[in-house]
DNA sequence: CCCTGATTCGC
DNA sequence: GCGAATCAGG
């Protein structure tokens, strides 16, 4: 995957409305959290104050720049790599929840991880489906998950993870 | 252990 | 420029 200007334009968007990067490369599909924030820094955008999924409201500011940045040490690196490897679920995870969003798409039928797909369109959503969108809002294709929810989201199980929660509370779906 | 962003550096 | 590997932390 390239970075295009619409890809870019989708970060950009996203990362200003407080996506975490794992979100973001879930959404544009075919880039990992890391290539995320990874582009984020070469567009010079704005950084989170700080890092930590507990959305820090305004933690300490950032380190101080008088110690030096980092030192990577190679040794150590390559020592702990083995530990990260066994413990790494991460990138495995967004790489397993990327192929189910897209299976979605192109295979609709029999979907272990979403079992239904009923591809509705905005008239068709009611307040028990799933009103993740999926595809390109501008293109015909695009349509929403259609999948059952709980009364208590409006997201299916599989896709109210992906869901950005603002930190207050959601307004209430009318 | 789950997750977050930040940084380095081989490509 | 890109992003995996790594670091640092909640």
């Amino acid at each position: 995957m390239n970075w295009t200007d619409e890809r870019v334009e989708k970060l950009k968007k996203l990362w200003s409305e407080g996506l975490s990067a794992s979100q973001i490369a879930a959404q544009l599909g075919g880039v990992s959290r890391n290539a995320v924030i990874g582009k984020v820094h070469r567009l010079c955008l704005p950084g989170r104050a700080k890092a930590g999924g507990s959305t820090t409201t305004a933690t300490r500011t950032k380190r101080p720049a008088t110690s030096a940045p980092r030192a990577p040490n190679y040794a150590a690196r390559i020592a702990t790599r083995t530990v990260t490897r066994t413990t790494g679920a991460t990138v495995m995870k967004e790489e397993m929840e990327i192929d189910a969003v897209e299976d979605q798409d192109v295979a609709p039928v029999s979907n272990v991880v979403v079992p239904m797909s009923r591809r509705l369109a905005l008239t068709q959503l009611t307040d028990r489906t799933c009103k993740w969108p999926i595809g390109d809002p501008m293109k015909d294709e695009f349509h929403f998950c259609g999948n059952d929810s709980p009364d208590t989201s409006p997201y299916c199980t599989f896709h109210a993870k992906l869901a950005y929660q603002p930190s207050g509370e959601r307004r209430r779906a009318r």
